[in-house]
DNA sequence: TTATACACGGAACAAATGTTCTATGTCAAG
DNA sequence: CTTGACATAGAACATTTGTTCCGTGTATAA
């Protein structure tokens, strides 16, 4: 019945009191004060259920301060980009198009479509530069710890099929059937790119431009803890 | 010239100081926050002044209560955000305050006009969940590699003494005066704190308590490329 | 000059408020 | 039946946080 939200009955009351009381008094209830509202008589069990609600991702917590808690953006709509103002925005929305991975080729923005109906994460726009051609991709597995990035972390890529020394691409390795992230190396002479990993004890590799497919430059990485 | 409004310069920064640490944390702060974000000593002096502004009808507050004001609304007011409730800020700045890196002991937040003063990052607010107590740090030099943390990475950190297991904490170790961030994890029956790098390939470490200094807990990592 | 309103600082105090600890009851899995 | 996760209650505790009171300095008006 209520399996939809997998929050009970007494929880969704609770986010119910702490939206109410904080519309009509302008700042949060206090535990006890959302006790006596949802009919729970210890302070101790009203913190637990904040833990729940917490852990849920339903509202964030501040440890030992008074009224420390604030619900978090509900689904609903979330975007309202109605700011304008003409000055261009200061944050931007990129369009998490799936997961990277050593073993499958990397989803590259295609129709317009794919771009709207993706999942989006939030950036500051100076991380970014211009966000033409930008996506996001999450990533998966240790494969590519070589380069400074761990599983679960999020890249931020800019779609282009070429690259210039120095830049750290993601590119498909057709020979091997993978997906790695390097810096890249043009070496006037060599029939071959060098491709060295971001950690500096480790080997770089050559490959034959040919057997190389570049999807596109990482321009930053997003990781999220605890 | 400010015979404008009737407030004096120090009132207009407590009405601007409690707007933003409103839109910040999305809850009031306690007078002695504002003391600290406005300059002022006495605890009786800013509740002097929020009695004078309430009397001549910026903000209303009540009696008793932890956090318990609220601004009226203005008429001036420059935002019209037109959704009426959440004045929530969806990103939030986070006071850059210095370096980190593998000799030096890393800066601490310590008061609140340190924090108003310093250089800052943005981010969006989801990625790190509370603000409060939150501060980056730019990582220099490669002895971070073991976390997968580059030079030139932006840490975020949550400023705090203790660490619960899997926490990812930086931490001083006393008696190599080096400074660390890995994995937190405490055994029970062991005498010493095990610290894990994050990347998977390399051996923990096994430190007493007492030569550890625990700085704060690593919430997040940004890393910018070309 | 003196008086008075205003603004500020510091310290002590009391109330508000979050946390911790122990104990109890339920329910489903082993 | 026993175990363990989950949810609850109550009380003691520690910290956070608003209030009060006394003293000081500085204007401006009488």
């Amino acid at each position: 019945m209520l399996a939809q939200t997998g929050l009970s009955k007494r929880q969704l009351r609770v986010l119910e009191v702490i939206r109410e009381y904080s519309e009509e008094y302008g700042y949060p209830p206090t535990i006890r004060e959302i006790g006596e509202l949802v009919g729970i008589t210890s302070t101790s069990v009203v913190s637990y259920n904040l833990n729940v609600l917490q852990n849920k991702g339903y509202l964030v917590r501040d440890r030992d301060i008074s009224r420390g808690l604030r619900l978090v953006d509900g689904l609903d709509d979330h975007e309202s980009p109605a700011d304008g103002e003409g000055e261009l925005a200061e944050f931007v929305s990129i369009p998490l198009l799936g997961a990277i991975a050593a073993g499958i080729p990397l989803p590259v923005p295609e129709s317009n479509a794919m771009l709207a109906d993706a999942e989006s994460i939030r950036v500051a726009r100076e991380m970014i530069g211009s966000p033409r051609d930008v996506y996001a991709l999450q990533v998966r597995g240790d494969s590519m710890i070589d380069a400074l990035i761990n599983d679960g972390d999020v890249v931020l890529m800019r779609h282009q099929q070429t690259a210039e020394n120095g830049d750290m691409i993601a590119a498909w390795i057709k020979d091997e059937k993978a997906t790695t992230l390097k810096r890249f190396y043009w070496e006037p002479g060599r029939t071959s790119v060098r491709l060295q990993p971001a950690n500096p004890l480790m080997d770089p590799i050559y490959v034959h431009p040919a057997n190389l497919d570049i999807q596109g430059k990482v321009i930053g990485v997003i990781r999220r803890l605890g």
